[in-house]
DNA sequence: TCAGTATTCAAACAAGCGTTTTAATCGGCT
DNA sequence: AGCCGATTAAAACGCTTGTTTGAATACTGA
């Protein structure tokens, strides 16, 4: 009788290198992070990570993947719901944009799922440069942003197309340090400012967005002025 | 007869260093930028960096500190006009965040300077999570930082402190996703998008931003109620 | 029980990195 | 001319990286 003394190893490998690699992969960035320092946190050997995953690449895919599919999710399905709530009738701006915002700061609130972690890493890595990550975030997000971007277009049916999108941009920018939150705005504060919760940043982020897209349209009649008059 | 053909190498090759190293680390990033692909298109051979920058790190703070300087003053500057001509009288917020975010805009559209590609850098790493480089940034904007926040502080004296800092983060995150522009952008419109000229962005970012420092405060006295209701 | 597959492991691999070394070359000076 | 500090150049340094290898081990199903 073998009674296998530790219960089985499991293929949880698998899974503690995944955690390891998020965990470090936001706090030092995913070129900074050596595949030697992610085994070593995920007590695993060096080439589990070949095995599992094929290159340091695809575990960065799979880092990516496991989290996207659910935030993607949860973004269609609160459209969804905000559409079949109007039954085809108009949609105020406000509730989407509520729809979109709220989907991503629950998920950054939900520490099963990631939490907060995955969305700094989600956000920066939005603004990278590198083409591999980009395209691979782009098709992921495709439908997404598809969906989003038509609802805005119609309900918002007099402001040009141009500046819906713009605005839809800056409030991603604003998410984008809304959740990585403390980090840089300590850098504001000499890190006086306290950590707030979930909630509290969700409705100080969607009051900020609502006040921009509801903000008058600029005036883009006149040619530019340059420097001060 | 050597005649010096070539007429005289100069010693610009730091400039020409820094100017390689500037375009690279924007479009690769600085971990993924090697002293080889910036010697190479600097046309400078690799010690030269070693030579005149004493290490990398030493690189990437020549780089920064370069046009960091032009960046500082002329916000400060800018805040130093808007106090002036006011004297002492009380400051419209609006003015603050244009002076703030009008230099920055400048300064990304002044090609002289390092332009939107080095505003792309910038605003990049000051969300990267590498330690060296964020308190280097720290401490060349902390007289900036405090001006400005000051300044708000008194324009909005019957604002909660914590919220301006919040918002003020939320306009920088804008900010950053304004000058990184179409890269990211065209994320959302799959590349339809024409760039738009600097003034064209200044207009849109500053209505939207304005929009957002106006909005009614949210409502923090409830509890999180976290899921729909 | 035993075969056979899946997983783990230690060790080595070539390639590329930032940095250093040593010698060659330049530009201005008396 | 001839020297001298400043700059450039080519080559090598030691080290770390991602990846691969081949053997050892664990697990599964008959």
């Amino acid at each position: 009788m073998p009674t296998t003394p530790i219960p089985a190893a499991e293929s949880d490998t698998r899974l503690r290198i995944l955690d390891a690699a998020e965990a470090l992969f936001t706090a030092q960035g995913l070129e900074a992070t050596t595949l030697r320092q992610i085994t070593t946190v995920a007590k695993a050997n060096l080439a589990a990570v070949s095995y599992h995953f094929g290159s340091k690449d695809g575990l960065v895919e799979a880092v990516f993947r496991r989290r996207l599919n659910v935030l993607t999710d949860r973004c269609l399905a609160a459209l969804d719901r905000l559409e079949a709530e109007v039954a085809g009738g108009p949609l105020r701006p406000s509730r989407i944009v509520e729809a979109f915002f709220g989907s991503a700061l629950e998920l950054a609130a939900d520490e099963t799922h990631g939490g907060a972690n995955f969305m700094r890493l989600l956000s920066r890595s939005y603004m990278e440069p590198t083409e591999g990550l980009r395209s691979f975030l782009a098709r992921e997000y495709r439908e997404v942003v598809r969906r989003y971007r038509e609802a805005l277009f119609r309900a918002l049916p007099d402001t040009p197309r141009e500046e819906i999108l713009w605005r839809l941009h800056f409030m991603l920018g604003a998410m984008s340090y809304a959740v990585s939150g403390a980090d840089a705005l300590n850098l504001l504060d000499e890190g006086r400012l306290e950590r707030s919760d979930a909630d509290t940043l969700r409705r100080r982020l969607m009051s900020f967005l609502l006040g921009g897209l509801r903000a008058p349209l600029p005036d883009l009649s006149a040619a530019a002025s340059e420097h001060a008059a």
